[in-house]
DNA sequence: CGTCATGTTAAGGA
DNA sequence: TTCCTTAACATGAC
């Protein structure tokens, strides 16, 4: 899935395209990505709504809809699973393969297009509510980071990735902080010292605020019908792809040479998410 | 055919 | 109860 810098772009992408909007109709094609399954009670809710914004905190987003003026705004939260993606065209035009759900907004439509169905729409609000801090909206000191990860068993990177902790790390960007700190994705999370959180805390607000930056950048296919880099979770229309790919440190680098040392990157089995990290660089 | 994939959560064990 | 681990979800690329 996209993780926090590259829903934070298709935020920024889409919020100027739906606010102020009417919803006139929401769709749902695949009452998999509905919770609860039966979608008649969501469109029924949603139908009419304005919408007044976009927001996101971690991975999620949400819409925030107005039934009418004087009602104050309830989210409609999205996420996109592993492969969903996010869109506006014109309601006229032809729908691609997979399409999960269509929110019309008169002449355009929000189209939200998913082949593994592991995303999510959905009115309940338990799972943004439950998030922990988010490292680039949220004020995000080191004492955050260090009393989110708190004394826990688990090795770091395992906890970076739990939702609950810190919103917005997944596999690839959880790999590339530790690489950037120079911490073992295998260390306990109890066994850190203060000044690891400080360096890992510095990375991880860097990485993901210059990837932002970076996808901003970049003239961004949404819809997913080119070929991409593959890298950057929205594929870029052209040429972009070798300047994508040098953005990663670790991830997907298996085999190849540590461009801090030299040795040769490794990816081992963690929490069942393929892990990439040099063991010269990130010592426990 | 097998392996792997940027994710979350329910279920069960300690 | 809390903390932690694993299986399940579903499809496509290689």
């Amino acid at each position: 899935m996209p993780e926090l810098p590259e829903v934070e772009v298709l935020r920024r992408y889409l919020d100027p395209l739906v606010s102020g909007k009417r919803l006139c109709e929401l769709r749902v094609f695949k009452s998999r990505v509905v919770r609860p399954e039966s979608s008649g009670k969501l469109t029924e809710t949603v139908r009419g709504c304005r919408v007044k914004g976009i927001e996101r905190r971690g991975k999620f987003l949400w819409l925030n809809l107005v039934k009418s003026r004087s009602r104050s705004p309830f989210p409609l939260v999205i996420h996109l699973g592993m492969t969903g993606r996010l869109f506006v065209q014109p309601s006229a035009a032809e729908l691609p393969r997979h399409v999960a759900a269509v929110f019309r907004l008169g002449r355009e439509s929000l189209v939200f297009k998913d082949t593994r169905l592991f995303g999510r729409i959905t009115l309940e609000t338990d799972s943004i509510e439950q998030l922990g801090p988010d490292p680039i909206t949220d004020e995000f000191l080191v004492s955050d980071l260090q009393s989110a990860i708190g004394k826990s068993a688990q090795p770091v990177k395992v906890r970076l990735m739990n939702q609950r902790v810190l919103a917005g790390l997944g596999n690839i960007y959880a790999c590339e902080v530790l690489h950037r700190a120079g911490i073992s994705p295998f260390m306990k999370s109890s066994d850190l010292r203060l000044a690891k959180f400080k360096e890992l805390h510095e990375a991880i607000v860097s990485t993901l605020t210059r990837q932002v930056e970076f996808g901003m950048s970049l003239d961004l296919d949404f819809i997913g019908e080119t070929t991409g880099d593959g890298l950057f979770y929205f594929g870029s229309r052209h040429g972009q792809a070798r300047k994508s790919k040098e953005r990663f440190r670790v991830y997907g680098r298996a085999g190849e040479p540590c461009g801090i040392c030299s040795s040769i990157i490794k990816r081992e089995e963690l929490g069942k998410r393929g892990t990439f990290f040099c063991v010269k660089c990130q010592k426990e």
